[in-house]
DNA sequence: GCCAACGTTGGC
DNA sequence: GCCAACGTTGGC
């Protein structure tokens, strides 16, 4: 199963207010950038992803997880922007910030470090166990 | 608030 | 199809 991780800045929309949502979750809509939309289109129901808050906070605050695969974006008019549904699965005991990710040597190719911009984001098996761990959540 | 990095646009 | 100009993101 692959794992993923979505920015947001939690102004607009926080990890809390994905909790609020529920089991239904949330429409990841909003996403205008192609290899985002990419990464969406090979999501599959279950994935797991983290979920970071950019700007305020700076750290990987939970867990999502896919409940919808991708589906046009209910806010585009072109029909060409897609986006799947994700639910907040839990926190992280330990938010995982970006300063310690960048000071993590194993995290040195992760996509967060390397690649900052890209606002939905593949991670790997290895990554995602480090930074689980180092987030405080039982292996 | 500044600016670097990146993606997109549009002229040629 | 190249590349300069521009806009946006996001860390600091």
């Amino acid at each position: 199963m692959a794992h993923w991780l979505y920015k947001s800045e939690p102004d607009v929309f926080s990890f809390d207010d994905l909790k609020q949502k529920g089991a239904a979750g949330q429409e990841w809509d909003g996403v205008r950038n192609y290899q985002a939309r990419n990464n969406m289109r090979a999501m599959q129901v279950g994935d797991r992803g983290f979920f970071y808050h950019s700007n305020e906070g700076k750290a990987i605050v939970g867990i999502v997880e896919v409940v919808k695969l991708a589906h046009p974006d209910s806010t585009d008019g072109t029909g060409q922007w897609e986006c799947v549904d994700i639910r907040a699965v839990r926190d992280l005991p330990k938010p995982y910030s970006l300063a310690e990710a960048k000071a993590e040597p194993r995290l040195k190719g992760m996509a967060l470090v390397s690649n900052s911009r890209l606002s939905v984001q593949p991670v790997t098996d290895e990554e995602w166990a480090i930074v689980c761990e180092l987030g405080g959540l039982e292996p």
